[in-house]
DNA sequence: CTATTTTCAGTCCGATCGGACTGATAATAG
DNA sequence: CTATTATCAGTCCGATCGGACTGAAAATAG
Protein backbone atom coordinates (compact mmCIF):
# COMPACT_ATOMS: atom_id res chain seq x y z
CA UNK A 1 0.00 0.00 0.00
CA UNK A 2 2.19 3.28 1.32
CA UNK A 3 -0.70 5.53 0.53
CA UNK A 4 0.89 8.98 0.08
CA UNK A 5 -0.96 10.00 3.33
CA UNK A 6 0.59 8.00 5.33
CA UNK A 7 4.08 8.55 4.20
CA UNK A 8 3.90 12.29 4.72
CA UNK A 9 2.27 11.46 7.99
CA UNK A 10 5.37 9.12 8.90
CA UNK A 11 7.72 12.14 7.53
CA UNK A 12 5.99 14.98 9.38
CA UNK A 13 5.82 12.83 12.67
CA UNK A 14 9.46 12.16 12.28
CA UNK A 15 10.06 15.67 11.93
CA UNK A 16 8.25 16.76 14.68
CA UNK A 17 10.00 14.49 17.13
CA UNK A 18 13.88 15.08 15.60
CA UNK A 19 12.54 19.00 16.08
CA UNK A 20 11.46 18.26 20.06
CA UNK A 21 14.13 16.00 20.54
CA UNK A 22 16.50 18.36 19.15
CA UNK A 23 15.33 21.70 21.12
CA UNK A 24 14.45 20.16 24.24
CA UNK A 25 15.75 16.73 24.81
CA UNK A 26 14.65 13.29 25.24
CA UNK A 27 13.23 13.92 28.64
CA UNK A 28 10.32 16.39 27.11
CA UNK A 29 10.16 14.21 23.88
CA UNK A 30 6.51 13.19 24.86
CA UNK A 31 3.77 12.02 22.45
CA UNK A 32 1.96 15.15 23.74
CA UNK A 33 4.96 17.21 22.99
CA UNK A 34 5.71 15.82 19.80
CA UNK A 35 1.75 16.26 18.33
CA UNK A 36 1.39 19.52 19.47
CA UNK A 37 5.16 20.41 17.55
CA UNK A 38 3.25 18.75 15.02
CA UNK A 39 -0.01 20.59 15.01
CA UNK A 40 -1.86 17.33 14.90
CA UNK A 41 -3.75 15.15 17.14
CA UNK A 42 -2.06 12.81 19.63
CA UNK A 43 -3.53 9.89 18.39
CA UNK A 44 -2.79 10.48 15.10
CA UNK A 45 0.82 9.10 16.05
CA UNK A 46 -0.93 6.70 18.05
CA UNK A 47 -3.15 5.56 14.48
CA UNK A 48 0.31 5.55 12.45
CA UNK A 49 3.04 3.82 14.96
CA UNK A 50 2.39 0.85 17.09
CA UNK A 51 3.96 3.10 20.19
CA UNK A 52 6.59 5.00 20.82
CA UNK A 53 9.57 2.72 20.37
CA UNK A 54 8.18 2.24 16.67
CA UNK A 55 8.31 5.98 16.37
CA UNK A 56 11.87 6.41 17.77
CA UNK A 57 12.96 3.68 15.45
CA UNK A 58 11.67 5.49 12.29
CA UNK A 59 13.29 8.24 13.59
CA UNK A 60 16.94 6.51 13.66
CA UNK A 61 16.48 5.00 10.78
CA UNK A 62 15.85 8.37 8.72
CA UNK A 63 18.32 9.96 10.21
CA UNK A 64 20.62 6.83 9.32
CA UNK A 65 19.89 6.74 5.67
CA UNK A 66 19.72 10.31 4.95
CA UNK A 67 23.63 10.48 6.50
CA UNK A 68 24.72 7.50 4.64
CA UNK A 69 22.80 8.43 1.34
CA UNK A 70 24.86 11.80 1.30
CA UNK A 71 28.30 10.48 2.48
CA UNK A 72 28.72 7.34 0.87
CA UNK A 73 28.92 8.69 -2.76
CA UNK A 74 31.63 10.87 -1.87
CA UNK A 75 33.60 8.63 -0.66
CA UNK A 76 34.19 6.68 -4.00
CA UNK A 77 36.30 9.56 -5.53
CA UNK A 78 39.18 8.90 -2.93
CA UNK A 79 41.68 6.38 -3.19
CA UNK A 80 44.27 6.22 -0.13
CA UNK A 81 43.53 5.52 3.43
CA UNK A 82 44.65 8.89 4.65
CA UNK A 83 42.54 10.85 2.42
CA UNK A 84 39.52 8.62 2.77
CA UNK A 85 40.00 8.94 6.37
CA UNK A 86 40.26 12.99 5.58
CA UNK A 87 36.95 12.49 3.56
CA UNK A 88 35.38 10.83 6.18
CA UNK A 89 35.78 13.26 8.47
CA UNK A 90 35.09 16.12 6.44
CA UNK A 91 31.89 14.65 5.18
CA UNK A 92 30.68 13.87 8.56
CA UNK A 93 31.12 17.64 9.30
CA UNK A 94 29.54 18.86 6.11
CA UNK A 95 26.01 16.71 6.79
CA UNK A 96 26.17 17.87 10.29
CA UNK A 97 25.77 22.07 8.93
CA UNK A 98 22.64 20.61 6.88
CA UNK A 99 21.11 18.37 9.43
CA UNK A 100 22.55 19.83 12.95
CA UNK A 101 19.04 18.86 14.43
CA UNK A 102 18.68 15.56 13.01
CA UNK A 103 22.16 14.56 14.35
CA UNK A 104 21.44 16.03 17.85
CA UNK A 105 17.94 14.21 18.25
CA UNK A 106 19.56 10.55 17.28
CA UNK A 107 22.38 11.75 19.82
CA UNK A 108 19.71 12.30 22.70
CA UNK A 109 18.43 8.84 21.38
CA UNK A 110 21.75 7.05 22.00
CA UNK A 111 21.98 8.66 25.08
CA UNK A 112 18.21 7.72 26.53
CA UNK A 113 19.31 4.31 27.18
CA UNK A 114 21.49 5.18 30.42
CA UNK A 115 23.68 1.76 30.74
CA UNK A 116 22.35 -1.32 29.73
CA UNK A 117 22.50 -1.05 25.56
CA UNK A 118 19.57 0.30 23.64
CA UNK A 119 18.12 -1.26 20.47
CA UNK A 120 20.15 -3.02 18.57
CA UNK A 121 19.42 -1.37 14.88
CA UNK A 122 21.46 1.17 16.91
CA UNK A 123 24.28 -0.68 17.92
CA UNK A 124 24.76 -2.61 14.90
CA UNK A 125 24.94 1.15 12.98
CA UNK A 126 27.72 2.17 15.07
CA UNK A 127 29.08 -1.11 14.69
CA UNK A 128 29.61 -0.28 11.13
CA UNK A 129 30.98 3.20 11.56
CA UNK A 130 33.93 1.87 13.46
CA UNK A 131 34.18 -1.23 11.14
CA UNK A 132 34.09 1.29 8.23
CA UNK A 133 37.22 3.42 9.81
CA UNK A 134 39.29 -0.23 11.28
CA UNK A 135 39.40 -0.93 7.87
CA UNK A 136 40.85 1.64 6.15
CA UNK A 137 43.47 2.07 9.31
CA UNK A 138 44.26 -1.65 8.27
CA UNK A 139 45.18 -0.49 4.96
CA UNK A 140 46.90 2.40 5.79
CA UNK A 141 49.19 0.33 8.31
CA UNK A 142 49.63 -2.46 5.90
CA UNK A 143 50.53 -0.28 3.26
CA UNK A 144 53.58 1.36 5.59
CA UNK A 145 51.53 4.57 5.72
CA UNK A 146 50.13 4.16 9.12
CA UNK A 147 52.35 3.23 12.26
CA UNK A 148 51.19 0.77 14.45
CA UNK A 149 48.54 1.93 16.64
CA UNK A 150 45.24 -0.02 17.71
CA UNK A 151 42.91 0.85 15.61
CA UNK A 152 40.02 0.51 17.58
CA UNK A 153 41.10 3.47 19.98
CA UNK A 154 42.07 5.29 16.90
CA UNK A 155 38.51 4.84 15.62
CA UNK A 156 36.52 5.65 18.45
CA UNK A 157 38.42 8.63 18.97
CA UNK A 158 37.93 9.87 15.94
CA UNK A 159 34.14 9.08 16.25
CA UNK A 160 33.91 11.07 19.59
CA UNK A 161 35.78 13.75 17.90
CA UNK A 162 33.46 14.38 15.50
CA UNK A 163 31.08 14.09 18.01
CA UNK A 164 32.84 17.12 19.57
CA UNK A 165 32.48 19.40 16.65
CA UNK A 166 28.61 19.05 16.94
CA UNK A 167 28.33 19.40 21.04
CA UNK A 168 30.46 22.45 20.38
CA UNK A 169 28.63 23.90 17.49
CA UNK A 170 25.24 23.60 19.42
CA UNK A 171 26.74 25.33 22.30
CA UNK A 172 28.46 28.06 20.19
CA UNK A 173 26.85 28.67 16.96
CA UNK A 174 29.55 31.02 15.68
CA UNK A 175 31.84 27.81 15.85
CA UNK A 176 33.56 27.33 11.96
CA UNK A 177 32.52 23.93 11.41
CA UNK A 178 35.13 23.41 8.08
CA UNK A 179 37.64 24.96 10.36
CA UNK A 180 37.29 22.48 13.30
CA UNK A 181 37.40 19.62 10.55
CA UNK A 182 40.19 20.96 9.53
CA UNK A 183 41.55 20.60 12.75
CA UNK A 184 40.73 17.12 13.55
CA UNK A 185 41.68 15.63 10.18
CA UNK A 186 45.40 17.55 10.59
CA UNK A 187 45.46 16.05 14.41
CA UNK A 188 44.47 12.31 13.12
CA UNK A 189 46.88 12.28 9.98
CA UNK A 190 49.59 13.28 11.84
CA UNK A 191 48.80 11.17 14.98
CA UNK A 192 48.47 8.17 12.85
CA UNK A 193 51.03 7.77 9.96
CA UNK A 194 54.57 6.52 10.29
CA UNK A 195 57.64 8.86 10.60
CA UNK A 196 59.99 9.46 8.48
CA UNK A 197 62.74 8.55 10.39
CA UNK A 198 61.38 5.05 10.22
CA UNK A 199 61.23 4.34 14.36
CA UNK A 200 58.07 2.19 15.54
CA UNK B 1 26.78 21.21 63.23
CA UNK B 2 27.70 18.07 60.56
CA UNK B 3 26.81 15.38 62.64
CA UNK B 4 28.78 12.18 62.26
CA UNK B 5 25.08 11.14 61.34
CA UNK B 6 24.32 13.54 58.60
CA UNK B 7 27.70 12.88 57.07
CA UNK B 8 27.38 9.32 57.20
CA UNK B 9 24.00 8.93 55.42
CA UNK B 10 24.85 11.92 53.14
CA UNK B 11 27.84 9.56 51.73
CA UNK B 12 25.88 6.89 52.06
CA UNK B 13 22.77 8.33 49.88
CA UNK B 14 25.33 9.51 47.33
CA UNK B 15 26.86 6.28 47.05
CA UNK B 16 23.45 5.00 46.22
CA UNK B 17 22.96 7.41 43.76
CA UNK B 18 26.05 6.89 42.21
CA UNK B 19 24.74 3.01 41.85
CA UNK B 20 21.35 3.11 40.65
CA UNK B 21 23.21 5.98 38.43
CA UNK B 22 25.79 4.37 36.83
CA UNK B 23 24.08 0.60 37.09
CA UNK B 24 20.67 1.70 35.72
CA UNK B 25 20.98 5.37 34.31
CA UNK B 26 19.49 8.37 34.86
CA UNK B 27 15.74 7.77 34.25
CA UNK B 28 16.17 5.01 36.91
CA UNK B 29 17.35 7.18 39.33
CA UNK B 30 14.13 7.68 41.42
CA UNK B 31 14.16 8.83 44.88
CA UNK B 32 12.30 5.73 45.77
CA UNK B 33 14.82 3.62 44.08
CA UNK B 34 17.87 5.05 45.62
CA UNK B 35 16.28 4.70 48.83
CA UNK B 36 15.56 0.91 48.08
CA UNK B 37 19.36 0.87 47.08
CA UNK B 38 20.65 2.55 50.21
CA UNK B 39 18.29 0.00 51.89
CA UNK B 40 16.62 3.38 53.79
CA UNK B 41 13.19 4.41 53.88
CA UNK B 42 12.71 7.30 51.45
CA UNK B 43 11.70 9.89 53.52
CA UNK B 44 15.30 9.73 55.24
CA UNK B 45 16.22 11.57 51.23
CA UNK B 46 14.15 14.27 51.53
CA UNK B 47 14.81 14.49 55.20
CA UNK B 48 18.45 15.21 54.35
CA UNK B 49 18.39 17.01 51.48
CA UNK B 50 16.23 19.82 50.06
CA UNK B 51 15.22 17.69 46.80
CA UNK B 52 16.51 15.74 44.21
CA UNK B 53 18.70 18.71 42.47
CA UNK B 54 20.66 19.15 45.56
CA UNK B 55 21.28 15.43 45.74
CA UNK B 56 22.03 15.50 42.55
CA UNK B 57 24.10 18.21 43.29
CA UNK B 58 25.91 16.71 46.03
CA UNK B 59 26.71 13.86 43.91
CA UNK B 60 27.99 15.71 40.98
CA UNK B 61 30.29 17.68 43.93
CA UNK B 62 31.41 14.68 45.47
CA UNK B 63 32.99 12.88 42.19
CA UNK B 64 34.50 16.38 41.11
CA UNK B 65 35.99 16.33 43.93
CA UNK B 66 37.25 13.01 44.31
CA UNK B 67 38.32 13.17 41.19
CA UNK B 68 40.09 16.60 41.55
CA UNK B 69 42.26 15.20 44.53
CA UNK B 70 43.49 12.65 43.06
CA UNK B 71 44.67 13.95 39.63
CA UNK B 72 45.92 17.25 41.09
CA UNK B 73 49.57 16.09 43.66
CA UNK B 74 50.12 13.96 40.62
CA UNK B 75 50.56 16.79 38.06
CA UNK B 76 52.77 18.78 39.80
CA UNK B 77 56.10 16.72 39.46
CA UNK B 78 56.09 17.42 35.73
CA UNK B 79 57.30 20.35 34.58
CA UNK B 80 57.02 20.42 30.23
CA UNK B 81 53.97 20.84 28.43
CA UNK B 82 54.16 17.40 26.52
CA UNK B 83 54.83 15.42 30.19
CA UNK B 84 52.08 17.83 31.63
CA UNK B 85 49.39 16.85 28.78
CA UNK B 86 50.67 12.76 28.94
CA UNK B 87 50.04 13.27 32.37
CA UNK B 88 46.97 14.46 32.40
CA UNK B 89 45.30 11.87 30.31
CA UNK B 90 47.16 9.20 32.56
CA UNK B 91 46.24 10.36 35.61
CA UNK B 92 42.21 10.86 34.35
CA UNK B 93 42.63 7.08 32.83
CA UNK B 94 43.67 5.80 36.30
CA UNK B 95 41.13 7.48 38.20
CA UNK B 96 38.60 6.26 35.77
CA UNK B 97 39.90 2.92 37.06
CA UNK B 98 39.72 2.81 40.34
CA UNK B 99 36.15 5.09 40.21
CA UNK B 100 34.47 3.63 36.92
CA UNK B 101 30.45 4.22 38.70
CA UNK B 102 31.44 7.60 39.93
CA UNK B 103 32.29 8.75 36.32
CA UNK B 104 29.42 7.13 35.11
CA UNK B 105 26.97 8.47 37.45
CA UNK B 106 28.46 12.29 36.39
CA UNK B 107 28.34 11.27 32.78
CA UNK B 108 24.52 10.38 33.32
CA UNK B 109 23.88 13.46 35.48
CA UNK B 110 25.30 15.34 32.46
CA UNK B 111 23.58 14.21 29.66
CA UNK B 112 20.37 14.34 31.85
CA UNK B 113 19.84 18.06 30.87
CA UNK B 114 19.12 17.44 26.86
CA UNK B 115 19.59 20.85 24.93
CA UNK B 116 19.45 23.41 27.10
CA UNK B 117 22.34 24.04 29.65
CA UNK B 118 22.41 22.02 33.07
CA UNK B 119 23.43 23.61 36.51
CA UNK B 120 26.05 26.21 36.86
CA UNK B 121 28.27 23.62 38.83
CA UNK B 122 28.83 21.44 36.01
CA UNK B 123 29.49 24.40 33.26
CA UNK B 124 32.05 25.52 35.53
CA UNK B 125 33.98 22.53 36.01
CA UNK B 126 33.76 21.58 32.27
CA UNK B 127 35.20 25.02 31.61
CA UNK B 128 37.92 24.77 33.85
CA UNK B 129 38.69 21.17 32.08
CA UNK B 130 39.19 22.65 29.34
CA UNK B 131 40.95 26.02 30.41
CA UNK B 132 43.76 23.68 31.57
CA UNK B 133 44.74 22.16 28.64
CA UNK B 134 44.09 25.12 26.50
CA UNK B 135 46.95 26.81 29.04
CA UNK B 136 49.38 23.96 28.62
CA UNK B 137 48.85 23.87 24.79
CA UNK B 138 49.79 27.76 24.76
CA UNK B 139 52.94 27.02 26.87
CA UNK B 140 54.00 24.44 24.19
CA UNK B 141 53.43 26.30 21.53
CA UNK B 142 55.31 29.23 23.12
CA UNK B 143 57.92 27.18 23.32
CA UNK B 144 58.24 25.54 19.92
CA UNK B 145 57.42 22.73 20.82
CA UNK B 146 53.76 22.20 19.34
CA UNK B 147 52.72 23.12 15.99
CA UNK B 148 49.83 25.79 15.40
CA UNK B 149 46.46 24.45 16.23
CA UNK B 150 43.34 25.45 17.26
CA UNK B 151 43.59 24.92 21.07
CA UNK B 152 39.47 25.09 21.92
CA UNK B 153 39.32 22.03 19.76
CA UNK B 154 42.36 19.83 20.77
CA UNK B 155 40.98 20.43 24.04
CA UNK B 156 37.52 18.81 23.33
CA UNK B 157 38.88 16.13 21.15
CA UNK B 158 40.90 15.32 24.27
CA UNK B 159 38.19 14.89 26.92
CA UNK B 160 36.24 13.36 24.63
CA UNK B 161 39.04 10.95 23.83
CA UNK B 162 38.96 10.24 27.73
CA UNK B 163 35.60 9.90 27.99
CA UNK B 164 35.42 7.31 25.19
CA UNK B 165 37.65 5.07 27.28
CA UNK B 166 35.46 4.53 30.01
CA UNK B 167 32.30 4.04 28.09
CA UNK B 168 34.53 1.27 25.64
CA UNK B 169 35.42 0.18 29.00
CA UNK B 170 32.16 0.24 30.38
CA UNK B 171 30.71 -1.47 27.51
CA UNK B 172 33.86 -4.54 27.18
CA UNK B 173 35.22 -4.75 30.47
CA UNK B 174 38.48 -6.73 29.15
CA UNK B 175 39.49 -3.38 27.80
CA UNK B 176 42.77 -2.47 29.14
CA UNK B 177 42.57 0.99 30.49
CA UNK B 178 46.45 1.73 30.65
CA UNK B 179 47.09 0.75 27.14
CA UNK B 180 44.14 2.71 26.20
CA UNK B 181 45.71 5.55 27.81
CA UNK B 182 48.91 5.26 26.30
CA UNK B 183 47.58 5.64 22.37
CA UNK B 184 45.68 8.24 23.13
CA UNK B 185 49.06 9.84 24.46
CA UNK B 186 51.05 8.73 21.57
CA UNK B 187 47.92 10.23 19.27
CA UNK B 188 47.70 13.47 20.74
CA UNK B 189 51.72 13.91 21.21
CA UNK B 190 51.98 13.08 17.62
CA UNK B 191 49.26 15.04 17.11
CA UNK B 192 50.35 18.56 18.43
CA UNK B 193 54.39 18.19 18.22
CA UNK B 194 56.02 20.55 16.00
CA UNK B 195 57.76 19.18 13.12
CA UNK B 196 61.73 18.31 12.72
CA UNK B 197 61.64 19.82 9.14
CA UNK B 198 59.86 23.51 10.32
CA UNK B 199 57.37 23.63 8.17
CA UNK B 200 54.33 25.17 10.28
C1' DC C 1 -23.05 7.37 -3.82
C1' DT C 2 -21.02 4.28 -0.72
C1' DA C 3 -17.30 2.25 1.78
C1' DT C 4 -13.03 2.96 3.71
C1' DT C 5 -9.43 5.49 5.63
C1' DT C 6 -7.96 9.21 8.23
C1' DT C 7 -8.37 12.92 11.60
C1' DC C 8 -9.85 14.97 15.67
C1' DA C 9 -10.58 16.20 20.64
C1' DG C 10 -11.11 14.11 24.45
C1' DT C 11 -11.58 10.44 28.10
C1' DC C 12 -9.99 6.73 30.84
C1' DC C 13 -6.69 3.69 32.78
C1' DG C 14 -2.73 2.09 35.40
C1' DA C 15 1.70 3.41 36.52
C1' DT C 16 5.31 6.41 38.21
C1' DC C 17 7.16 10.45 39.74
C1' DG C 18 8.72 14.28 43.35
C1' DG C 19 7.46 15.84 47.27
C1' DA C 20 4.96 16.95 51.57
C1' DC C 21 3.20 14.93 55.39
C1' DT C 22 1.88 11.75 59.30
C1' DG C 23 2.53 9.49 63.67
C1' DA C 24 5.07 6.26 66.09
C1' DT C 25 9.47 4.94 67.44
C1' DA C 26 14.33 4.70 68.06
C1' DA C 27 18.63 6.89 69.00
C1' DT C 28 21.28 10.51 70.82
C1' DA C 29 22.48 14.71 73.59
C1' DG C 30 22.20 17.82 77.27
C1' DC D 1 15.34 12.07 82.69
C1' DT D 2 14.09 15.01 79.12
C1' DA D 3 14.55 17.20 74.61
C1' DT D 4 16.06 16.86 70.34
C1' DT D 5 17.24 14.53 66.35
C1' DA D 6 16.79 10.83 63.28
C1' DT D 7 14.36 6.94 61.26
C1' DC D 8 10.69 4.40 59.61
C1' DA D 9 6.67 2.75 56.68
C1' DG D 10 3.20 4.54 54.68
C1' DT D 11 -0.24 7.87 52.77
C1' DC D 12 -1.74 11.57 49.96
C1' DC D 13 -1.39 14.91 46.41
C1' DG D 14 -0.97 16.83 41.76
C1' DA D 15 1.22 15.99 37.66
C1' DT D 16 2.71 13.39 33.66
C1' DC D 17 3.32 9.55 31.06
C1' DG D 18 2.12 5.78 27.26
C1' DG D 19 -1.42 3.88 25.50
C1' DA D 20 -6.09 2.21 24.47
C1' DC D 21 -10.34 3.75 23.36
C1' DT D 22 -14.55 6.56 21.85
C1' DG D 23 -17.66 8.69 18.62
C1' DA D 24 -18.19 11.79 15.26
C1' DA D 25 -16.58 14.20 11.40
C1' DA D 26 -13.82 14.76 7.42
C1' DA D 27 -11.30 13.21 3.52
C1' DT D 28 -10.55 9.89 0.07
C1' DA D 29 -11.29 5.84 -2.99
C1' DG D 30 -13.86 2.64 -5.59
Amino acid sequence: MKSFIEEARHKQIVAAAISVLAREGYASASLSRIAKEAGISKSIITYHFSGKDEMFEAVYRSVESSASSYIAPLMETEEGPSGMIATYIRNQIGYMKEHRDELLAIGQLAMSHGRQEGPDYMATSAQEEARLLADLMAEGQRRGIFRDFDRRVMAAAISKAIESALTEWAYRPETDLDAYGDELIALFLRGMERREDGSS
